[in-house]
DNA sequence: CTCTTGTATTCGTTTATAAGAATATAATAG
DNA sequence: CTATTATATTCTTATAAACGAATACAAGAG
């Protein structure tokens, strides 16, 4: 039975959030970024190539959805991945991207604007 | 060394777009519907109860990012679970989600306007 | 203490995208 | 053929969230 439960909706919500938080590049270039090991905000900063302020509410964006950890050694504050299953998780989806690279670079997703060839006549 | 390769950002593009795709939450909706076996358009519509218009462009989407797949039968065209991969992923994800559920619920995600209480004095 | 450096938060604006409504296409039935 | 049912597409509008800029907070250095 297909029937969504109430529960279920609630899971999915929470769900729908996680996933969005992965949904943005900055972000992804930072638990990239980390993939190598943890790296303190002025690196990151670096690595993004956006102002720090910005940096800093992904940071605080990917923390509390318990993909990075946090420790503070003096001003420093140095962002790690969470555990192991946040590798797991950007592992798998690296292959199914990879597998499906074409179809997602061609993906209108829903109703975005396809910028018309330019000069397209009328 | 955290070199953002101009490869890796087109890979991580491609990943901010994957993942964006999960980010949404009649979409999910519709995945974890499938999860229990095909189903096709107009029984989707009802397990997301939205428009038949709208549920169809999110499947469109799902399926452009390789999430489904579809077979027609007769005037009916049925959705289904693309591979094993995304039930993996799906799967890792609710365990990440499941631990971390009342962070994520707290996450006001970056700038988000948390409503004020109703009644809020000026 | 004050100054500097590192990090976090807030606010207004802009942009991306989900929703609603209408319409178009596809397939079968009669 | 026409009518009907199933699915897909397009357009406009509304909204969520990313951005830039300014500012606030924290921790050491002098």
């Amino acid at each position: 039975m297909a029937t969504v439960t109430k529960q279920n909706i609630e899971k999915l919500a929470l769900g729908s959030k996680f996933f969005r938080a992965l949904g943005e590049l900055s972000r992804l270039k930072i638990l990239d970024a980390l993939l190598d090991g943890e790296k303190n905000v002025g690196e990151l900063v670096e690595v993004v190539g956006s102002s720090q302020g910005r940096v800093s509410n992904h940071l605080a964006c990917l923390k509390q959805c318990g993909f990075v950890d946090t420790r503070r050694d003096g001003k420093y504050i140095y962002y790690r991945l969470a555990d192991g299953q946040v590798r797991q998780l950007l592992e798998v989806s690296q292959q199914m991207i990879a597998r499906n690279a074409e179809r997602i670079w061609a993906c209108t997703r829903v109703d975005v604007v396809q910028e018309p060839e330019p000069g397209e006549p009328q």
